[in-house]
DNA sequence: TTAGTATATCACCGGCAGGTGACACCGTGT
DNA sequence: ACACGGTGTCACCTGCCGGTGATATACTAA
């Protein structure tokens, strides 16, 4: 039994990665991807079934959002609500800005059905906020409902960034620019929560 | 001389519109335009020279966002700042949820730059926001900021829903998700905005 | 009528896409 | 020595793409 299909599976798939980074999701096919992996595009039939066979086994080898877990033990337990919301959006935005592939996943998301980006989505969903709503620690739904929001907001303003194309002049890819975003948001989110429960 | 020319413009321009908002982006070509147009695609390039010209010239007679001027003189004089800025995001993102047509030319947006996407980018910079800033009707930078990061998360929203996609259960597609949306939105930039100025 | 110009049609090219069949290589178990 | 299955290479098909030249069909101006 020789195990080189393996190491051609990984060739395979590492050069559907580089290609998605490199030439965006646009220029994804079997022969490119070939051609990027250095292999015969006859291997991806053999081994993935299809392109289709391939973005599925890709999605389900890969990890795009790993924030999460960490994030939550981040975060002091006596951290107000507002706040808790705030640094989970900030910092998925955060990761979503150091990942290009995440960020051209994204925009393919929202052009095309496949199985990469169907199980890309389900992935950001859970890795952000359903995790905190399902487990209760931010009881309030409108709380919930603005954070995603202002969440999906900054993932907007990442993905044009990306081809220095700012909406209004907010470059989030430009430092002061991100500092006074977060500034705002912050500020935002503790106004909301307090304006929702003026006693305590 | 005969005018046939600029009835075959039109149909090409037509075809285009057509192309795009019933196959998206991905499908737009020479060959898919002039078969939709129901002409010869030699014309394409004898009346606007390349594919760049005809997508050049397409964002040159369409009009994406005529709300603006309209939107303005239906707010009352009185109305508080926060509530003018709430308005035009909101009538803003309702504009782009008729419009498959913009709703796919902001999905090209986000993974190409040409002539049409730049455009149009322009087109729903300045009709949503900077027509107010660069007027001083809100003069406050922070509610500009927010007011953008919020127009673009419910952007996101419509564009995802568009393909029943929807973040975190919020499907801007159905109208109570919606209400409930622009109430919490319509309650937060209230508090914000008082937040800033608490003693007036 | 005739010459010229604008308009539209057609045939064709090279290139690359997705997809498939045939075959060569090689390690292994018999 | 042999057959066999896993592996990889190659040639080939069909179809669509962007792009171009030659040519037919008007309409116009002299």
């Amino acid at each position: 039994m020789n195990k080189n299909s393996e190491k051609t599976k990984y060739r395979i798939l590492k050069g559907l990665e580089e290609l998605i980074t490199r030439e965006g999701f646009t220029g994804v096919g079997v022969n490119a991807v070939a051609r990027e992996a250095g292999v015969d595009k006859v291997l991806i039939y053999r081994y993935f079934g299809s392109m289709e066979g391939l973005l599925r086994a890709f999605a389900d080898e890969k990890e795009f959002c790993p924030l999460v877990a960490g994030l939550l033990n981040d975060i002091p337990e006596e951290a107000p609500l507002y706040e808790v919301a705030t640094r989970i959006v900030l910092e998925h935005v955060r990761a979503l800005q150091n990942s290009p592939l995440a960020q051209e996943l994204a925009c393919w998301e929202l052009s095309e059905q496949n199985p990469l980006t169907v199980l890309f989505g389900k992935e950001m969903e859970n890795g952000a906020m359903k995790a905190l709503a399902d487990r209760g620690i931010i009881p309030d739904e409108d709380v919930i409902t603005l954070s995603v929001i202002v969440l999906c907001g900054l993932q907007y303003l990442v993905l044009r960034s990306r081809n220095n194309n700012p909406m209004m002049d907010i470059d989030y890819s430009k430092p002061e620019t991100r500092e006074k975003v977060e500034r705002v948001i912050a500020a935002m989110m503790k106004a909301f929560f307090k304006s929702r429960e003026p006693l305590k």
